[in-house]
DNA sequence: GGAGTATCCGGGAGCGCTCCCGGCCGGACG
DNA sequence: CGTCCGGCCGGGAGCGCTCCCGGATACTCC
């Protein structure tokens, strides 16, 4: 054999014949396949351990079919993504989540144009095995190109229009709006605003409407309590400002997100409200971060990242493995935290 | 030749039949090489555009031994990576920066004692060409092992005890520190406190590094006005609120990242501190959706994270395409940007 | 004792691509 | 007119791996 140079990188090969045995045997060794002796695999591994091998991931993966890779995509415009902490905890729970199945996860960022055009060329590069797409906006237009392509997909959020026939988790974004508003009917609020997010995504859309309903079935007349936001503290603030502006006398506010209600609390604060005392406050996220740390600790709707990535991820394990799921959408439940803003 | 099944994906010899050249023609064609006829060209990218051909990267990166990917480690605990929005931009100007030299991003998480192995495995797996490690901290066994293994990697900001002979990329932390506190000298504040980050990265050591010096450039004792927190809104609250006990008379707070000031300020206000009338604050990062939306909005070290990683992946490619780039760090300036807080 | 069976192993094919090499043209040049 | 050279093309090898298949061996069972 051709001594290999020091520098390259160890094959199968060299390890096999380190060991003593066909490359064949070292392959079984190495993934644990049945039929090989204790002593062989025992060799097969030394001799790994001690050329300090890893195998090219690229040739196993051509004849596999398969590269450990899924993606994660976050179609979200750059100033949302940037401004919600919940975000963050979605890629860091992908990460986990995936590395427990053995999955590389590729991030994505999908929000121009031209994004598109790259994430559809890079996703049917054969690169990733799954995709995981996260808070598709109404109108995006990648749910369809996904489609097309038929990469495994789990989506993350609904967007406003996505159509039947895919597989999709999501948290009782509604309900939990409902139980908030109901806590603050229960405890004697009737002035009940609410500064809801971006009107063009789905769990923004759900919150809203919990609203709505909650208030009409409690005989109170949503008309010009609602105000719109962009997720950020910027606009949380702007928001609360403006709904003061209009309803000097409102006696609550249901947020859509911990990080406009920090922004709220700010104009709350600012405006001279004493928060419960004038204003009640509940938010939606829960996030560790944010809704225990203020002043006052935030009463929050809590929904857990991680549950609802463990739930995508698993989905996605079983249509690889060529599962026949039906598809369809998983709703998650979501719980009140009662804390000191309430 | 045996017709292909309609859902498996085209190959090459597809194309190339298709068109009714060689593969090598088509191969050429396609990655535009020298020596293929217009007329031989024209046929090949049509045959390509009407099968719906994508190269089988896996194939590809087997024989070029390049997988045109790069990863990108945050080895960072994950509270603070968490509330620190200046890591989310981080990630997104990676993913930005890294599209624009045509290669995709895979993000890794690295703090636990676990993660390391995984990443580590991961990284020798031959998955990436080359690795852009941000915000090491001391101790961080990362570094070292990333020099085990021969990937191309730069560091943007250092670990207090990075090794010489790297390639790194960071923003002059204590100039930054130097020209904030010597504006709040300037303005006349003389009890001159720091909220400073964690002391066990480089950054955060710097900066309060920059503090104490100019204090003691003016002739101002430093003692008993420092405070470290971990660059959370709470932590930052935490700290104002152990400053303010042990010094009450307290004039200024230069605050180590604007998340930790939007705490900061939400302790001085509810002490009922005015700002900047009391207590002029400044901080670091200037993030777009903080420093200037609070009130009053603040007064920041400005640093585009943009600029560090589009540094740091040039530095990269030079080191790929085989440059013989000398290690060594590069610093990139900062910049004060003054507001209503001080 | 021969047929059948379970265990273990090696050889070979082939995944889809790039790249090298050699062959074939046609035009320029002595 | 023969030679040479540059543009253009096809065939083949081979990247490092997995997987199938057939051979070898040992063991069981009628």
């Amino acid at each position: 054999m051709v001594p290999r140079s020091e520098d390259e990188r160890p094959t199968l090969e060299d390890v096999a014949a380190f060991a003593g045995v066909s490359r064949s045997t070292a392959s079984r060794a190495l993934n644990d396949d049945a039929y090989v002796s204790a002593r062989s695999r025992e060799k097969v591994l030394a001799a790994a351990r001690d050329l300090g091998y890893s195998p090219n991931q690229a040739a196993r993966s051509l004849v596999t079919r398969r590269t450990g890779a899924i993606a994660v995509v976050l179609s979200e415009p750059e100033a949302r993504l940037l401004d919600d902490p919940y975000r963050t905890a979605v890629m860091r729970a992908g990460y986990r989540e995936l590395a427990d199945v053995g999955c590389q996860m590729v991030l994505l960022f999908s929000d121009t144009r031209e994004d598109l055009g790259r994430t559809v060329r890079f996703l049917e590069g054969g690169h990733v095995d799954g995709v995981l797409v996260f808070a598709p906006h109404r109108a995006d237009p990648l749910p369809r190109a996904l489609r097309l392509l038929k990469l495994p997909t789990v989506f993350g959020g609904q967007a406003a229009d996505l159509r039947r026939g895919v597989h999709l988790v999501d948290f009782d974004n509604e309900g939990g709006a409902r139980r908030a508003v109901t806590h603050l009917v229960e405890s004697g609020r009737r002035r009940i605003a609410t500064i809801a997010g971006p009107q063009d995504q789905g769990a923004p859309i759900d919150r809203l409407a919990g609203w709505r309903k909650t208030l009409v079935d409690a005989g109170i007349d949503p008309a010009g309590l609602s105000e719109e936001a962009d997720f950020t503290l910027a606009g949380g603030a702007k928001a609360m400002a403006a709904l003061l502006a209009r309803v000097p006398g409102l006696d609550a506010v249901f947020v859509g997100s911990d990080m406009m209600a920090v922004g709220a609390l700010r104009t709350l604060s600012d405006a001279g409200r004493d928060v419960p005392g004038d204003v009640a406050v509940v938010s939606f996220d829960d996030n560790a971060a944010l809704a225990p740390a203020m002043t006052p600790p935030l009463t929050s709707v809590h929904q857990d990242p991680r549950e609802q990535v463990h739930a995508m991820v698993s989905t996605l394990m079983r249509l690889l493995d060529g599962e026949d799921v039906a598809p369809g959408a998983q709703i998650l439940p979501v719980s009140l935290v009662v804390r000191e803003s309430s």
